[in-house]
DNA sequence: TAAGTGATACGC
DNA sequence: CGTATCACTTAC
């Protein structure tokens, strides 16, 4: 049910659209939350200029280069937290930044909505970096049901336009016509 | 469209 | 030390 270390480990651009449709749950004070990943964006890497890995190893994007299966957490603009899954294998910097989710459980569900939206409505900060998805902490990844390749959409990855010819790598995915997608809607 | 916000990374 | 930058959000 929970998705095992191996899922983690075939590198981010793979993971990121293989991610579409799963469940996140994620333990808070007032229980469980479960949720749809509807939009993920995938980075790939040190020649990625997108990635912070690209800047080479310090202590902010140190789990990107530890084993897969762990949780990536950073702070953007001083005040938005980002939640990331390291997504290959050890000494390889990848990553999938989850974007957006269909809130099932609790109903009628908390905003999702956007990287920073959801790590707030979630309690998620710098505090779960370095988390294991397939251990006892707060965060998870259930199987949910799997999506048709031609419901998933790419486009170019949001806010990395400083990334120059990464910029517009089709390394977002979303769900074909979800609601809940962040920002502009793909077609 | 722009300001807000503070950790981070790097130059001095 | 100082300062530029930023995988965003919200309100004008």
């Amino acid at each position: 049910m929970i998705l095992p270390r191996s899922f983690y480990e075939r590198g981010a651009e793979p993971v990121a659209k293989d991610l579409i449709g799963r469940i996140l749950c994620v333990d808070g004070p007032s229980g469980v939350v479960r949720a749809r990943i509807v939009e993920t964006e995938a980075y790939v890497g040190i020649q990625d200029l997108a990635c912070h890995a690209s800047k080479g190893r310090t202590a902010r994007n140190d789990v990107m280069f530890g084993p897969p299966g762990h949780v990536y957490v950073y702070l953007v603009y001083g005040m938005h937290h980002m939640l990331n899954l390291v997504t290959a294998p050890e000494g390889e910097p990848e990553a999938v930044l989850i974007r957006a989710l269909e809130p099932l459980v609790p109903e009628p569900g908390i905003p999702l909505r956007g990287p920073g939206v959801l790590c707030r409505s979630l309690g998620i900060t710098r505090t779960e970096n370095g988390s294991d998805l397939c251990g006892t902490g707060r965060i998870r990844v259930e199987n949910g049901t799997p999506v048709p390749p031609e419901d998933i959409v790419a486009t170019p990855r949001i806010g990395v336009d400083y990334a120059g010819e990464w910029k517009d790598a089709p390394l977002r995915f979303c769900l074909r016509g979800n609601r809940h997608v962040s920002g502009r809607k793909p077609p």
